[in-house]
DNA sequence: ACCCATATTCAAGTCATCTTTATATTGCCG
DNA sequence: CGGCAATATAAAGATGACTTGAATATGGGT
């Protein structure tokens, strides 16, 4: 899984978004360090769909533009739990190898 | 950063490594969950190299083959540092968006 | 009137990774 | 001796997520 798409399920996770929300949602939540592009975002909508990781929630009319709200499915709760779940231990795999590097020799 | 430049720089982390150490120092590392591909490990390892984040180490002629063994530069494990805390962080972000939508209440 | 934010979609291109293939040497097996 | 596996590196072509850029449309602010 790469970052935009974890990303995506992240926003997701908490409540139902429309597409650009999800653009805002990421903004917030990464504090500004990532910045999902337009392509990037309704792309991977559909595919995360056709994965069966997301899908669509309902349709809103907005000002005469409609919005498409998507949530996150089951199926990608248990992904990104999972993929979380490899972040963090891939995190402390790469912690203590630059500890030897650095000489801390804190490794049995 | 993808995962198998992760793995890459991790390997050498600790100590330098030839090409087909790496490739095994990986598979122990990730506990068999990652297995870089040949062709993968050397078009990364001249990237890497380009960019300054490894640096060839020394050579080694054993049973006539040429081992090319390669380093982490200060540069490479800078990279690799914020790479783990960028992981650290998405980690705990998607954890508490999960906690979110599994109900807990627990943010505020 | 014009620009900006909102909101979505599509086309073209990039680039890391994956797959496959080639090369070379050593050692084992029959 | 011939073929096969393991070691070791490299290069070619394919894949596919991602990026870039633009088109389309509405409403608010200056």
């Amino acid at each position: 899984m790469r970052e935009p798409t974890f990303w995506i399920l992240t926003a997701l996770a908490s409540r139902p978004l429309h597409g650009y929300g999800v653009l805002q949602e990421v903004s917030r939540l990464s504090e500004g360090q990532m910045r999902l592009q337009a392509g990037t975002l309704y792309a991977a909508l559909d595919r995360l769909t056709a994965e069966g990781l997301v899908e669509p929630d309902h349709d809103e009319l907005v000002d005469g533009r409609n919005r498409r709200y998507y949530r996150l499915t089951d199926r990608g709760a248990t992904a990104l739990d999972a993929e979380t779940a490899r972040l963090r231990s891939n995190a402390r795999t790469a912690a203590r190898q630059l500890s030897v590097r650095h000489g801390t020799g804190r490794t049995a």
